[in-house]
DNA sequence: TGCGACCGAATGAACGTTCAATTGGAAACT
DNA sequence: AGTTTCCAATTGAACGTTCATTCGGTCGCA
């Protein structure tokens, strides 16, 4: 039943898998559909069975490693933890997350900064952006941070975490969980009430 | 002399121009030659005239970019003040700049996030990127900063500032000395000894 | 008269998308 | 159990459009 379920989403997957890989290779103007079918080792014409345009396609994937970035970001949160163990615990997770899919964290901030985002209203990620910036609020409520407006710290520290894994990757750094630990301190440090 | 030289480069920074304006809005696939013509009112065949391809025409755009935000970034600098002041300096030039210049901004992100980087080795700036670099290590050596890899402070503050200025464009608010302290304080916090 | 700046229609390649045809496998029927 | 029916999945050649680039020609100035 759940090998079904895979086969019947194999192609689909494949597909979108293709794209990712390709567009942090060579950047979404630079990936034709017909590159992505070879990839993807499907015909030009499969890829419209499950997309409706390339554009819908790239929006798809964006849904889809969002959602993934989502689900790591979560793993192992324990609401009981201390506020700043769940804080740690939270960067780690994200950081983790970009090192370990350099394809996924390069796309996510090419998609970021191209005009689909502008175009593509956000819809049920909303709901987790308030999560999110709820937990900045407490943390900011509980005395730990600085008082600043909670919707600047998300882009904040993603701008950090982005910025230091980039730089991990481009220098084939071995890492570390000591080298993990040194990066969220600083953002730890920038953000907590002195 | 100096408005014939301007005269003779009019038509170049006009497509230059255009092209920064045209990027910001539609992205680098979005915009066909045709478009940055049109825009800078000049005829198809003369931006060939200038550049010799849509990709240096990119190239070089970036270069002016860039080297406009490195001289906004040295403005004002004295080095006979204090490195907390210098620093502050910095980073509040840089602020500045992103704020006062959206466009050149979001292409710089997208540049950096796009396989042209990859292509184009840097050339000149490397003059620059260790200036850089020096300048934090002497930050380190002098005591004020973590004993962090200098190479990777660049980065991270560069995101830090990206991220607060996305977000204060984008929630259109009004910014003052105050906003940008707040911010720069941020970065400060995170990367100097505590 | 010569030359660089400039024009814009023409060119041809590349690309996203379509579609008629084929397959395969699951239900419906005998 | 075998046969037919049916439709979703898949194919890849073909289509029409878009786009970067070219090129023959005009203009204006030295």
């Amino acid at each position: 039943m759940n090998v079904q379920l895979e086969t019947y989403n194999s192609k689909r997957d494949a597909i979108l898998n293709s794209t990712l890989l390709l567009i942090k290779e060579y950047g979404f103007h630079g990936t034709p559909m017909s590159q992505i079918a070879k990839h993807a080792k499907v015909a030009a014409g499969t890829i419209y069975h499950y997309f409706d345009s390339k554009e819908t396609l790239i929006i798809e994937l964006y849904i889809r490693t969002r959602d993934q970035l989502t689900e790591a970001l979560m793993e192992g949160y324990d609401q009981s933890t201390p506020y700043k163990d769940r804080f740690f615990k939270l960067m780690h997770n994200q950081y983790n997350f970009y090192i370990q899919n350099e394809p996924a964290m390069v796309f996510l901030e090419q998609y970021v900064n191209s005009p689909f985002a502008k175009n593509f209203p956000e819809k049920d990620s909303i709901l987790f952006k308030e999560k999110i910036i709820s937990f900045f609020e407490s943390g900011i409520d509980g005395g730990y941070f600085k008082n600043i407006d909670p919707r600047l710290l998300g882009p904040t520290i993603r701008g950090t975490l982005v910025a230091a894994a980039n730089f991990r990757l481009s220098e084939q750094m071995i890492y570390s969980e000591d080298d993990i630990t040194e990066v969220v301190q600083i953002v730890w440090d920038g953000i907590k009430r002195q």
